[in-house]
DNA sequence: TTACATACATAAAATAATTAGGTATGTAAT
DNA sequence: ATTACATACCTAATTATTTTATGTATGTAA
């Protein structure tokens, strides 16, 4: 259930940022990191979730290795050397766009 | 040839921040205002504008009405009355997105 | 008369999310 | 024991929306 259909295009985006800044994560850790650094704003849901991350391990931005975990099977991703590289300019590129987003958003009328 | 798949899911919210702010607009009108406004950051296609605009009329939140200017037509929309209600709650909600969106994207790593 | 801007529109294909399932384990409460 | 909930993965049908590629038509400048 996301909160707003603005969501669209978004995942992929919030997925590349956060294993920018951090080494490894797993899905549901993705999930609930997103809840909680957007005060609930923004909710990833698993069907959205997993597909984008297998997607971006098949296009070869992203690798994978599972652990097993207190019985519970994990499948922490990271990036791969070319993911890195490319991660940048894409995050560069989204961070443009939601400025510009938000500046159009914010716009105060102007009257004559 | 929108400048990034980010684009999905706001076209509707922008058409109705323009349209909050402007008494009347066209299509063309609204692609030209929306790329002058965002540096040429965002641009809305015609084939994702068009439908959208007549999507938001089937709904009854826009209204319209058809001028020649110059020999060509022009066909202007409107927030209807049930649009006006509703448009404030959907931007509120849009700019909480975007904000939380913006503030994901442009956090600094936690280094512990 | 060519090119480009203005101005509308649609339709097939692609993309990506929602909705609604499914499997399985650990833990806390009844 | 068993119910409920959190953790942890997954997929498939449907829906929503955009891209891409067209099409029509007029005004203007080269």
């Amino acid at each position: 259930m996301s909160v707003n259909p603005l969501l669209k295009g978004t995942v992929q985006t919030i997925i590349l940022k956060l294993l920018e800044d951090n080494t490894r994560m797993y899905g549901y850790e993705i999930t609930q990191k997103v809840k909680e650094i957007t005060a609930g704003e923004i909710v990833l849901t698993e069907g959205a979730l997993y597909p984008a991350l297998h997607k971006l391990e098949g296009e070869g931005f992203l690798q994978t290795s599972t652990e097993i975990v207190d019985g519970r099977a994990r499948k922490y991703y990271s990036l791969t050397e070319q993911g890195g590289e490319q991660v940048t300019s894409k995050l560069d590129e989204a961070r443009a766009f939601v400025e510009q987003l938000q500046n159009l958003l914010t716009l105060k009328p102007s009257m004559e």
